[in-house]
DNA sequence: CGGCTTTGACCGGCGC
DNA sequence: GCGCCGGTCAAAGCCG
């Protein structure tokens, strides 16, 4: 079940599969907004009692790279080129322009244990560019041959004593798996909405327990629901729904830092490709994800909204 | 009764 | 080819 309403954490780092070939802003451009949003981000979070990790636990950081090692390693998310297959399924496109991060091909060389996501090669036949592909394909029915779909990843740690976060939307849990080298199972979530195929992985770090690492696949087409069964709606949802993080430590698909502070959309748009690596331009903003809303966008509950 | 969690089985990708 | 492992399915059970 969810967890006890109520966020306890103590701190969440962010991470993003922003890794990728479309080109994180530059240092100039951001300096002065990292600064804007670490101070408007740390404010907030610690409104709610979140306190964002710092790069102290960059080795953490690391370690989360090695979690996600055998996805990177496997080229997963390299390629979202066709792969993209936004979350709402049929809905044909309400999604397509809300984009994700402009995960794709990080193109830094590093022998750096990849962080979830991409890395840069792909087999040419899989990107065909999106919109033209289905949704992701049920693994049951699969075809043969055809390689797991990936959605764009967005991970963060959270110092948390509740491994799950309410973050607005609704979860399903699907399955736990025990994982390889650490103590603490993993557990799958998929959003509760029938439409929407944003995915979650929950897992504590076996370094340090008391270290939540989260990963969503995939962006929700959806409102969040606000507060759920009375819970609290976090910043995790604000992070998770639109996955520009305001406050992150970007590494690229070899687990590489480029950057730390406000996304490469942040800095751009709210929105972002949904194939970075064909097409930089950003696409067109959706309805549901108002392009000026502002880093939290409209799930951020009424609330927060005051500054 | 509906929604959710649990949990073992299954499947596919990857490395050896 | 085989085994490992991550990810998913789905039946069974739980809970409000």
């Amino acid at each position: 079940m969810e967890d006890k309403e109520g966020l306890d954490p103590a701190g969440t780092e962010f991470k993003s599969d922003s890794s990728s070939s479309w080109t994180l802003a530059g240092p100039d451009s951001v300096s002065d907004s990292i600064n804007y949003f670490f101070d408007r981000e740390s404010s907030i979070l610690s409104e709610f009692g979140w306190n964002i990790l710092q790069l102290d636990h960059a080795d953490e950081i690391e370690r989360f790279g090695e979690l996600d090692r055998t996805d990177a390693s496997r080229g997963l998310a390299g390629n979202f080129s066709g792969s993209q297959s936004q979350s709402c399924g049929a809905a044909g496109g309400s999604c397509s322009g809300a984009a994700s991060n402009p995960v794709g091909s990080a193109e830094v060389p590093t022998s750096n244990p990849s962080v979830s996501s991409s890395s840069s090669e792909d087999p040419p036949e899989k990107s065909t560019g999106f919109g033209g592909k289905p949704p992701e394909i049920p693994s049951k029915v699969r075809k043969k041959g055809q390689k797991r779909i990936r959605q764009p990843r967005f991970a963060f740690m959270t110092k948390s004593e509740v491994d799950h976060l309410e973050d607005g939307y609704r979860w399903r849990k699907y399955g736990q798996k025990a994982v390889k080298n650490s103590p603490f199972p993993r557990s799958y979530y998929r959003c509760t909405n029938s439409k929407c195929t944003v995915k979650k992985r929950v897992e504590r770090s076996s370094e340090d327990p008391t270290i939540v690492i989260t990963t969503y696949e995939g962006q929700h087409c959806h409102h969040s629901v606000g507060f759920p069964r009375g819970g609290l709606i976090s910043h995790e949802a604000a992070f998770a729904g639109q996955f520009t993080p305001g406050v992150s430590q970007f590494y690229n698909s070899q687990g590489v830092q480029l950057h730390k502070g406000i996304s490469p959309s942040t800095t751009q748009s709210q929105q972002l490709p949904i194939e970075v690596r064909e097409s930089r331009a950003l696409p067109e903003p959706t309805s549901q994800l108002p392009k000026d809303e502002g880093l939290l966008g409209d799930i951020v509950p009424p609330g927060m909204r005051k500054t």
